[in-house]
DNA sequence: GTCTATATATAGATAGAC
DNA sequence: GTCTATCTATATATAGAC
């Protein structure tokens, strides 16, 4: 056959990703070296460079891979998600999705990495701001008809609850990058209940007295 | 007089200071270089380094200035709001003591560069641990003395508790720090509200004794 | 205390053989 | 596609004069 399977040297890119992925999370972009990337792949440099053009578009890909592996892409979810015609269980369902990256330990220091990074690399933001937007429209329409069908405290402003919805889901991965005692699995049901308490409408029309 | 004031040493190491945290937060610790310090500083290499042994020293005092300026530290508005007699209010006045720096457009980014940094200096690592333990600490025993007191759900563990309120106010600098719309002091508010609904008991019966 | 000049090292990326 | 060898740039930190 002509021309080595395109799927081998998807493999390939895929393993040198993987290992890549590691090293970015444990060491940050800048003190990974591509000498690291190419022992932690077991290739030399001059090949490294034949499947990535520059260091950059390694840390690129990584968060460029998208569904393809999975049966349903993350886009593909949040999509159907929104036509759900249960607003709350879909939302529960979004906030599964978008936590469950982070029971895997490399997620959360690879994901703040890529927040800090995103500062001096305008493509890199983009590239974030786009799935960003994308989750805080499937949140702020989820909790727009959840207020229309009596689900939720109607006086919330859904774009700004959707805000703190994705905050507070980014939590997860910043408190598991940041200390090491703190189990995303085990507090999962804290952000539920967070959530829950939050959203739901106020039980009857008690006014909290702050002074 | 002796030579050298020891007041105008310390003058221009803030003055360093000032101006690195400015550069660390838009470019990262390993993006700044010491000649760009210097520049900003209106200085020489040699110079700088009469100042400070090495480029993560730099870093490292930036987060190590507290009190002097202010006319009480940290730590000790920690120990006082613990000492309140009105745990709910004094919970309320460490929220605002611990946002306030939000307002601040380079403490944000600052933040999340020191996080990502911490991973790999031990040192800065043990610093911001033992600022978190700090905060952590106080927020728990409020929380504990607050449920005693009827003013909040008592069935909440206070630990987890307390990583939840200190995540949410770190949210705070996250979203500064991630989203160019996301207005810290806009969003207090909206924080409160959260802060309100998970922690004050379930609506049935219990209603804070307050008057 | 402040400067200029530079040692040292290490990085990312390329050239070109096989 | 994969390698070895290397170019070029740039960074931190130091030496030593003033």
């Amino acid at each position: 056959m002509r021309k080595v399977d395109p799927a081998k040297h998807r493999a390939r890119r895929q393993y040198i990703l993987h290992a890549a992925a590691q090293l970015f999370a444990a060491k940050g972009f800048e003190r990974t070296t591509t000498a690291e990337i190419c022992k932690a792949a077991g290739m030399s440099s001059g090949n490294l460079f034949h499947y990535f053009p520059n260091k950059r578009a390694i840390f690129h890909a990584i968060f460029e891979e998208d569904g393809a592996d999975s049966g349903e892409s993350k886009a593909e979810r949040l999509a159907r998600a929104q036509a759900s015609d249960d607003p709350w269980a879909a939302l529960l369902e979004v906030v599964e999705l978008l936590t469950a990256d982070a029971m895997n330990p490399v997620a959360p220091p690879l994901v703040m990495e890529a927040v800090v990074q995103a500062h001096r690399d305008p493509e890199l933001d983009a590239l974030l701001g786009r799935d960003n937007a994308q989750e805080h429209t499937a949140v702020a329409t989820l909790l727009a008809k959840a207020a229309a069908a009596g689900q939720i405290d109607p006086a919330l402003d859904p774009h700004d609850a959707a805000t703190w919805v994705l905050a507070l889901i980014a939590s997860l991965y910043t408190s598991a990058a940041t200390d090491p005692a703190f189990r995303p699995a085990a507090q999962l049901p804290v952000l539920r209940l967070i959530l829950q308490r939050f959203l739901k409408a106020p039980p009857l029309d008690v006014h909290p007295p702050r002074a």
